[in-house]
DNA sequence: AAAGAATGACTACGGGTGTAAAATAAACTA
DNA sequence: TAGTTTATTTTACACCCGTAGTCATTCTTT
């Protein structure tokens, strides 16, 4: 998929996947109206957006529909990671970045490193 | 600064920051002509535009302008990684998808450890 | 069933972006 | 210096995004 979830969007999705159930808009209308301070409408035609790019569907349609994501967060980050270090100009320079803002800390990169040696399945 | 960079004209201000000099816009008008496939009007719009947000400046007039940038590649890549972090949710999610995508190396992993061990100066 | 509340669909609007044509100005060449 | 080539500015336009008003529909609750 290469269809683009905007910022807005993306706050949807979040909970969407953190939630790992078919919610109402309802579900989550209070909390982005508290964390975002969106109104109502605003969180609606998001969704309708999402809806429309694919990126999300309603399960069955009796009533009120609940919405699954058809992306995976993993799926997401796989794909923007891409378009990232496109505009970092390479994984290096983020990285080192990342570390000198101190958003990376010599923990991460151990665990980084651990990752490494069993080649890939760590958390 | 907080203005923002769009990806089309972070194209050309990588070029200013990689060349290191005033630049005319006829001297990357081909590279971006190649590389991106950009009309020359197109190129003109893209400068006009940094120009207008004071992103870059022309140095002096006689005849062609020379432009040179207004803020450092670590300026911004500093600046953005904030905003980068927050849609990947933190700075481990994303150091993780770029090992597991093989754009961070063990190598790469292993000069970030060492840019710890010095107290960050290396490069 | 009627009134009121919640929900959802449709419409809108201003600003940014990618893209470029058209118009104008400046520089170069014969 | 007129004619031509090159550079710069102006104008355009469609699409995306954030944001939300309004209208229509569907529950609820008397």
């Amino acid at each position: 998929m290469d269809v683009k979830i905007s910022d807005a969007e993306l706050a949807i999705m979040r909970i969407l996947w953190r939630e790992q159930r078919p919610l109402k808009v309802s579900d989550f209308l209070g909390e982005l109206e508290f964390t975002k301070g969106w109104n109502r409408s605003t969180t609606h035609t998001l969704v309708a957006r999402l809806r429309d790019k694919g990126l999300i569907e309603p399960t069955e349609r009796y009533g009120v529909a609940r919405y699954v994501p058809l992306i995976t967060e993993d799926d997401f980050i796989l794909s923007e990671e891409k378009a990232v270090l496109e505009k970092f100009g390479g994984a290096k320079k983020l990285a080192l970045a990342m570390v000198r803002n101190g958003h990376l800390t010599d923990t991460d990169i151990d665990d980084l490193r651990d990752f490494f040696r069993m080649g890939g399945e760590a958390k």
